[in-house]
Parts: structure tokens; C-alpha cells; sequence
DNA sequence: TTTAATATGTTATAACATATCCTTTTAGGT
DNA sequence: ACCTAAAAGGATATGTTATAACATATTAAA
């Protein structure tokens, strides 16, 4: 069993668990994400399937079944980029609801992070001194990774 | 002289001092967004300045003043909202060039504050660790204010 | 006042996303 | 196995955000 069957089947088995289907559309799309290993927009992600699978998948569809892999917690998306990404954590068993994202300004290449639980205490601390309420303390962090670094500076 | 007045005035001043010009359309694009006194998209943005100053203002032309105004840090970019808001500190003498913003979900009211140098450094830090060179700190965090955390909670 | 640079206007189109309505598939009861 | 209600997916149109490409106008400075 590939890596890839592997996460798929888990992924279908977290489903199942939820009493939500896992079916083949969303196979297809979550593969695809997964088999990329980089954020896609949505229509790279339909043309991705097509040169890969073969697969036609409507942008209305791809939409659709990206909304439910985000309920599901197996797909993010960044919104500094418009793009989505598979959950680098589907296999394991905490929720990461909320996750944290490098993007690196000059590749693109992202790396999914989680933030350290005191450094999100005091942002969440003095948040609320400012009369707010953290709800999803996902954070899309401009950076360059090690790469660009290098080359540019 | 109004509060607004002031601001632009500053804001002119601003621009003189570093060589470029606060023309006509760049002070009504930027008054428009202080007193609307929320973020606005840059459509939205344009049939304000419609109501409000008759203004009519061509798309490519917003944005193109909305980008200078970003080059000049009088005006920030949401990034996960897709607007654009007018720099709380115009005003002060220090650069707020990576601002944090809070976000209301809810109401999509937005408060510009800034995050301790501590946090940052220790966030900074821990990029590092990853590999990534943190470059542009604007941090946009989805939260709820008081008035909607009250109301939904 | 000519000229070079900067700013703005105009049109078209790319890129991202949702609304609406209809058809197909599926799970579950009989 | 058959029917039915709910869920998923398809098709089409349209909305929203943003930029490309090229033309014209305004400004500052030689």
C-alpha cells in the first residue's frame, strides 16, 4: 500500500467516523492535492486531474468538494494566495484545526507549521486586552524559505 | 482644519518628503477609505467615492493609486479579505510597516494593532527552525469583537 | 517650450468564486 | 428488488477581484 493509499484510506475511514462519504470526485480531488505536494488554485487543481487522471472536474464541482475536505479538516486553504492544500496531518490523530502556513514570497512553497501553545496563549492574552476573541488562529506567514533566501540575499 | 483634513495634509507631507506625489485622485482614493472608516474592497471602494465626492474613478485606476498608497504605507492590504483600509498611523512619526490586523468574521469590523516585539522575535525564531526567513510579519487574524462575541456566545 | 517621466483613462481579459437549477447516485425503509 | 428522500454532482450563467496592454493627459525640469 502506497503512501498515498495509505493517507486516502485514512482519510475515508475519518469519514466514515463522521458519517460524511468520502467518494470518488472527492478521492480524486484529495489525491490530486496530495499527489501535487503544493498548494494548487482550484483550476490548476481541475488541470492537474485532467493531465493526471484524466479526470474532468467541473470548477463548480471542484469548489464544492474542496469546501467539504476543508470541513473535513483534510484540505486547507490559504487566503493570501488563493490557494489549497492537503492537511500535512491527516494520518495523525490530533485535530489541527488550526493550523499555521509559510509561504514562501518567491517559490511558493509552503510548509505547514504548528505555532507553539505559550506564543498563542499571549497573542490570544493580548488580543483580548484589544476587545477581541481569537477564533481560528490560523496565520498565512509571508516568508522566504532557505532556497530564495540564499539566492537572493 | 477637520480630522480628515489634517491627515491628508500629513499624508501629502509624507509623500513630499520622500519625492513622490499625493495627486488629486490618490488624496480622494485615500480620503474615501478614511472616512468610509472600514475596509473596503476596491469596488466597493469606488462607488463610495461615487456617493460621496460624485468621483468617478476607473477600476484599473484604483487599484493602481490603492498600490501606491501600499508603497507609501498610508493604505494597507487585507489579504485574506481581498480590501483595504487606511493606516490607523498615518499620523505618528514611527513606520508601521508590518501592522497585524484583528478581524471581525462577524461584522468584518477591523482593528489595526501591533504585536509585541517579544512574540515577534520568539515567532521569528521559530520560522528559523523550519527554515524560513520571516520577511513581511502582517499577521491577519480571524477573530470575533466584543459586540458579535457577545452576541453569538 | 520641448521633452521625458509620471499619472490616468480605456478596453479587454484573466483568475477566482458562487448562484441556480437540474440530473444522477446512494442509503435505507418497505 | 423497489421506492423514496437526501446527498452529490453536472451545466450554465454570472459575480467579484485583479492585471495586461496600449492610449492620452499632466507635470517638472532642462
Amino acid at each position: 500500500m502506497s503512501k498515498l493509499e495509505e493517507i486516502i484510506s485514512h482519510a475515508e475511514q475519518q469519514c466514515k467516523e463522521s458519517g460524511v462519504r468520502l467518494t470518488q470526485k472527492r478521492k480524486q480531488v484529495l489525491a490530486g492535492l496530495l499527489e501535487s505536494n503544493k498548494a494548487l488554485s482550484a483550476y490548476e487543481l481541475i488541470d492537474y486531474c485532467k493531465q493526471k487522471s484524466n479526470a474532468v472536474i467541473p470548477a463548480m464541482s471542484v469548489y464544492r468538494i474542496l469546501n467539504f475536505l476543508q470541513q473535513q479538516h483534510l484540505v486547507h486553504k490559504l487566503n493570501t494566495a488563493n490557494k489549497y492544500i492537503a492537511c500535512a496531518y491527516i494520518t495523525c490523530k490530533d485535530t489541527h484545526e488550526a493550523p499555521q502556513f509559510l509561504i514562501c514570497g518567491q517559490c511558493q512553497r509552503v510548509e505547514e507549521f504548528s505555532i507553539q501553545k505559550p506564543i498563542l496563549n499571549k497573542l490570544k492574552h493580548d488580543i483580548e486586552e484589544v476587545g477581541f476573541h481569537l477564533m481560528t488562529p490560523q496565520l498565512e506567514v509571508n516568508c522566504l524559505c532557505e532556497n530564495c533566501f540564499s539566492g537572493v540575499a
